[in-house]
DNA sequence: TCAATCACG
DNA sequence: ACGTACGTGATTGAG
C-alpha cells in the first residue's frame, strides 16, 4: 500500500510564493489554490498512491512555526492574500474526495511523522510531500520525502540522497539541528555553531550525546568546546523542539485515507467560481461541469446527441463558426457540420449567410487570400471576450462556456462546445449591453478586425539589399567592438551573457557595482552609463550591445520575415494588450529604432512600391491632450491652445512666467513631469531623472499639481473610482479590471494605482486611433482610392499611396484622425510623405 | 521556461 | 517603511 501525505500548509505556502498573484475578476485571490492543485496533480502522477492524507496545522504559528524559502517572516503569520485561500484549498480537497487531517494543538509535520511511523510499522510505503526540509528527518527505507523544488517540480529525497547531501543519516538531522538551531523556528541550538560545524560534529560523533561524550576530543576546537559546554541546556532543549513527533492523535488504520468519490460537481462549480478553468479539465471534471451542477447525470445524457454532418448546399441565415482541434465547425440549431477549408472559403462571402464566429482574424485572412472580404462575418465572440475581460491570458471556448455558464441544447462528441455555442454568444452579447460596451464593440473593435487583416495581407515593402548591406556594416562594427572588449578584459568571454559580463566588470576588474541586483549585479545600460568614466571597456560594451541588438533583432529578424513578395506581413494583435492597444508581432514593427541616428537608418529600408510613396501621420501629444480633456483642467487645456510647444507652455504655467523666459532646464523638467504624471511617477524618480535633489523633485511635482489642480483631482478620483468598482474605463467605455487595488501588499497596490492612472489615458488614445483606422479604411474604399493602410504604431498611421493621390490621401488621413472625436483640446496630427519611412515620418 | 536586456509609443 | 513610470515583443543565456 502506498500512502501520500501532504503537508498542506507548507505546500500552500510554496504554491502562493511560486505563482504570481492571480485573482478572479471580482478580486478574490486564487494563485495558491491554483498552485496547490498543480502540485497535487504532479504528485499524484509521480506517486500513484492508494491513499492520500492532507495534513494541515491546527496550531497558532509559534515556536514550531515553519518558514520556507521566500517566506518573509512576519509576526502576523501568513499574508492575508494566502490566508483567504486556505479554506478554499481545504474545501476543494474535500470535494475531490481527499481527507483533511488535523489535530488540535498539533502541526502538520507531526501528522506527517505519525502517519509515516504507522506505515513503517506495518511495512507500507509512505511519501511525504512538503516544502519543508525539517521533514527529511522522517526518511527511512519505507518513507520518502518529495520536496517541492519550485516551478511545480519535486525533488525525491531518500536515505541515500540525504547521506549524499549532508553526510549523515536522516535521524541524525535532528542531532544536527539541535546543535545549529533554526532561527526561523526559534530553536536556539548552540551559540557559535552553524551548519558546517554541526554537520562535522555529527558526522564524527554520531549524535548530540556522542559529542558531549567526546567533549575533550581534539577534533573539537577550544572555542567550540567552550560554547558547547556553556549552551548544553539549549542544545538539549533544541533536540526536543526539533524532533518531529510521531504520536499525534490521528487515525492510522489502513484504509483510513482511501480517496472517496467526493462531490465532483461541487468541485467543478467552485473552480468555475474561482475562474480556474484549466483546472477543471486537468482534474478530469469537464463532463461533470457540463450543464447545471445540480442536474443529475442522466438528464445531461438525455440531451439529443448529434454527429457532424455535411454542410447543406442551400444553407442560409445565422451560422455559428468555431474551431476545435484544428477542425472548423459550423453550427445552426442542433446541426453541426465539419468544414474543410475549401468548403469554408465561399461561405465567408455568401450573402445568404450571417456568420457568428469565434476569432474572425484568421477567417478574414483566409477570405482575403482567396479574393474575398469576409462580408458574411457579422460577430466575433473572441473580441467580445476581450472587451469583457481584457486581463485574460488567453481566450478559449471551453473556459468561456464555463465562465458564462452556457447551457447546452444538445451534445456533439466531436465538438463538445457546439451545443453551448448559441447560448454562450447570446450571453456575451447581453454582457456587452450590460457593461455598455456595445457601441465600442460595434463601431470600433469588430470592424477593426477586418482592417487589421487587410493590413497584414498588404504588408510593407522593404529593401532587402539595403538591410543586408546595413547588416554587414553592423556586423563589422560588432566584431570590432567585441575584439576591443576582449583586449581590455584580458580574456575572451561571452559579452552577451550579463552574468559573465558582471564577473569581468565587477570581480575581475573591480569596478564599483554600485547598482541593483537580482541574480547578480545589473549590467544594464543605465548602470553602465554611470560606469563609463571608470573604465574604457564600458563604452565598448555599450556600443557592442547596440550593434548586437540591431544585428540580431532587426537585421536578421526582418530579413527572416520578408515574404516571397518582398514585403513583411506582420500581424496586428487585437486581444493582447490589457489597455486596449494593438500589439504587433512576427515581426514586431512597432519597435523599429528611431531614437538614435544609427538605428533610425533602418527606417530607410521600409519603402513604398514603385510609383508610390508612404504617407505618415502621427498624433502630437495625444495622451497629454486626452488628459487635458478628461481631467477638465482649464489650465492644461489653455496650455495646449497657447503653445506650439506643450512642455514649454507647461513650464510657463508652473513658474507663472512668459513662455519666452522658460529656460531649457525648466522645459525639460516640465516635460519629465508631463510624462511622469500619466504613469504615476513619484518625486524620487523624477528627481533622479532630472539630476536634482529629492526635495527639488518634490517641490517641482507640487508646483506642477498646483498649476494644474484638476489634473491632481482627476487622478485621485480615477484611482478611487477604480478601487470601488474593481475596474477602470476609457472614455469609450473600454474596461480593465484592477484587483491589485485591493491588495494588502504595498507594492502590488501601488502598481495597481499606476495602472489605474495610466489605463484610461493610454486606452482612450488606443480607442481613438482604432476608430480613426476604421474610418480611414472605409473612406479610402468608399472614395475609390488606391492608397492602403499598412502600419500603425500606437499614435501613428502609415499609408502606401500612388504618387498622384498622395496629397489627397494625406488630407483624408489628417481629417479622419483629427476629426473622429471632438474633445476640449484639438487632437492634431503631423503628416509627412516620402519614399521611405525615414523620410515620411 | 524564465530572467535580463533593449527596441518602440 | 515599503520602492520608486505605463504598455508591448524579440533575442540571448542559463537552469
Amino acid at each position: 500500500m502506498r500512502l501520500l501525505v501532504l503537508d498542506g500548509n507548507s505546500i500552500a505556502n510554496r504554491a502562493y510564493y511560486g505563482i504570481k498573484l492571480l485573482s478572479t475578476r471580482d478580486g478574490r485571490y486564487t494563485n495558491a489554490v491554483f498552485g496547490f492543485m498543480n502540485i497535487l496533480l504532479s504528485l499524484l502522477g509521480e506517486v500513484k498512491p492508494d491513499e492520500v492524507a492532507a495534513a494541515f496545522d491546527l496550531k497558532a504559528p509559534t515556536f514550531r512555526h515553519k518558514m520556507y524559502d521566500g517566506y518573509k517572516a512576519t509576526r502576523h503569520g501568513m499574508p492575508e492574500e494566502l490566508a483567504q485561500q486556505m479554506p478554499l484549498i481545504k474545501e476543494l480537497l474535500t470535494q475531490l474526495g481527499y481527507r483533511i487531517v488535523t489535530a488540535e494543538g498539533w502541526e502538520a509535520d507531526d501528522i506527517l511523522g505519525t502517519l509515516s511511523a504507522a506505515c513503517e510499522s506495518r511495512g507500507d510505503t509512505c511519501f511525504l510531500a512538503t516544502g519543508d526540509r525539517d521533514s527529511l528527518q522522517l526518511i527511512s527505507p519505507s518513507t520518502t520525502v518529495l520536496l517541492a523544488a519550485g516551478h511545480g517540480e519535486t525533488k525525491r529525497m531518500d536515505e541515500a540522497a540525504v547521506m549524499e547531501q549532508y553526510g549523515v543519516t536522516p535521524p541524525q538531522l535532528i542531532e544536527v539541528k539541535s546543535l545549529m538551531g533554526d532561527s526561523s523556528d526559534n530553536i536556539p541550538g548552540v551559540k557559535g555553531i552553524g551548519e558546517k560545524t554541526a554537520l562535522g560534529l555529527v558526522q564524527k560523533f554520531g549524535s548530540l550525546a556522542g559529542v558531549y561524550e567526546h567533549i575533550d576530543d581534539p577534533f573539537i576546537k577550544p572555542k567550540q568546546r567552550e560554547n558547547l559546554l556553556a549552551y548544553r541546556q539549549d542544545a538539549e532543549m533544541s533536540r526536543v523542539l526539533g524532533t518531529i513527533r510521531r504520536d499525534a492523535p490521528v487515525e492510522t488504520a489502513p484504509g483510513s485515507y482511501t480517496v472517496g468519490a467526493g462531490d465532483p460537481a461541487a468541485a467543478a462549480a467552485l473552480m468555475r467560481d474561482l475562474e480556474l478553468f484549466r483546472l477543471i479539465d486537468r482534474l478530469g471534471l469537464r463532463e461533470k461541469a457540463a450543464g447545471s451542477p445540480a442536474l443529475p447525470e442522466a438528464d445531461t445524457a438525455a440531451l439529443p446527441a448529434v454527429n457532424p454532418s455535411a454542410f447543406p448546399a442551400d444553407a442560409s441565415g445565422e451560422w455559428l463558426l468555431a474551431e476545435k482541434d484544428g477542425i472548423r465547425y459550423a453550427v445552426q440549431g442542433n446541426t453541426v457540420c465539419a468544414l474543410s477549408e475549401e468548403e469554408l472559403i465561399p461561405l465567408l462571402d455568401d450573402p445568404a449567410l450571417q456568420l457568428q464566429v469565434f476569432d474572425s482574424a484568421p477567417l478574414y485572412a483566409l477570405a482575403m487570400a482567396h479574393g474575398g472580404e469576409g462580408r458574411s462575418i457579422r460577430w466575433d465572440a473572441k473580441l467580445a471576450a476581450y472587451l469583457l475581460d481584457a486581463g485574460a491570458s488567453r481566450y478559449e471556448l471551453p473556459r468561456l462556456t464555463d465562465q458564462y455558464r452556457a447551457e447546452a441544447a444538445f451534445t456533439c462528441e466531436a465538438f463538445p462546445e457546439a451545443g453551448k455555442l448559441a447560448d454562450l454568444f447570446a450571453r456575451m452579447k447581453q454582457a456587452l449591453r450590460d457593461e455598455e460596451q456595445e457601441e465600442l464593440y460595434n463601431t470600433i473593435e469588430f470592424p477593426l478586425a477586418r482592417v487589421l487583416a487587410d493590413m497584414t495581407r498588404t504588408g510593407v515593402l522593404v529593401d532587402r539589399a539595403g538591410i543586408e548591406a546595413f547588416g554587414e556594416k553592423i556586423t563589422r562594427l560588432a566584431l570590432e567592438a567585441e575584439e576591443r572588449i576582449y583586449e581590455k578584459a584580458g580574456e575572451r568571454f561571452n559579452p552577451n551573457s550579463p552574468r559573465q559580463l558582471g564577473e569581468i566588470l565587477f570581480e575581475k576588474m573591480g569596478l564599483p557595482h554600485g547598482k541593483k541586483t537580482k541574480t547578480g549585479w545589473s549590467t544594464d545600460a543605465a548602470t553602465l552609463e554611470e560606469l563609463r568614466p571608470e573604465a574604457p571597456i564600458v563604452e565598448d560594451i555599450l556600443n557592442y550591445r547596440t550593434y548586437q541588438k540591431l544585428k540580431s533583432t532587426y537585421v536578421e529578424g526582418l530579413l527572416k520575415a520578408i515574404g516571397p513578395d518582398g514585403r513583411i506581413h506582420s500581424r496586428f494583435n487585437q486581444t493582447e494588450a490589457r489597455t486596449g492597444r494593438l500589439s504587433s508581432d512576427e515581426p514586431n514593427l512597432q519597435n523599429i529604432p528611431i531614437r538614435t541616428e544609427l538605428g533610425s537608418q533602418l527606417r530607410a529600408y521600409f519603402t513604398a512600391a514603385p510609383g508610390c510613396v508612404l504617407v505618415d501621420a502621427d498624433y502630437s501629444q495625444i495622451e497629454l491632450r486626452i488628459l487635458a480633456h478628461a481631467s477638465g483642467d482649464k489650465n492644461m487645456q489653455a496650455a495646449f491652445r497657447e503653445g506650439a510647444d506643450i512642455h514649454r507652455a507647461t513650464a510657463a504655467r508652473i513658474y507663472n512666467i512668459p513662455e519666452i523666459l522658460v529656460t531649457p532646464a525648466q522645459r525639460s523638467g516640465a516635460k519629465a513631469v508631463n510624462f511622469g504624471i500619466m504613469y504615476g511617477k513619484g518625486a524620487f524618480s523624477l528627481a533622479k531623472d532630472l539630476g536634482v535633489s529629492l526635495a527639488k523633485g518634490k517641490a517641482f511635482l507640487e508646483s506642477y499639481l498646483a498649476a494644474f489642480p484638476s489634473v491632481d483631482a482627476y487622478m485621485k478620483k480615477i484611482i478611487e473610482d477604480a478601487r470601488e468598482k474593481g475596474f477602470t474605463t476609457t472614455l469609450f467605455g473600454r474596461r480593465r479590471s484592477l484587483p491589485e487595488l485591493k491588495s494588502s501588499n504595498f507594492q502590488v497596490r501601488s502598481s495597481g494605482e499606476r495602472m489605474a492612472r495610466n489605463t484610461p489615458i493610454q486606452g482612450t488614445a488606443a480607442d481613438v486611433i482604432k476608430l480613426a483606422m476604421v474610418r480611414v479604411w472605409e473612406r479610402l474604399r468608399r472614395e475609390g482610392l488606391k492608397s492602403r493602410l499598412i502600419l500603425t504604431v500606437h499614435d501613428e498611421l502609415i499609408l502606401e499611396s500612388p504618387e498622384d493621390e498622395a496629397e489627397a490621401a494625406g488630407r483624408l488621413l489628417k481629417e479622419e484622425m483629427e476629426g473622429c472625436v471632438n474633445y476640449a483640446v484639438p487632437l492634431t496630427t503631423e503628416v509627412g510623405q516620402g519614399r521611405t519611412w525615414l523620410e515620411a515620418h
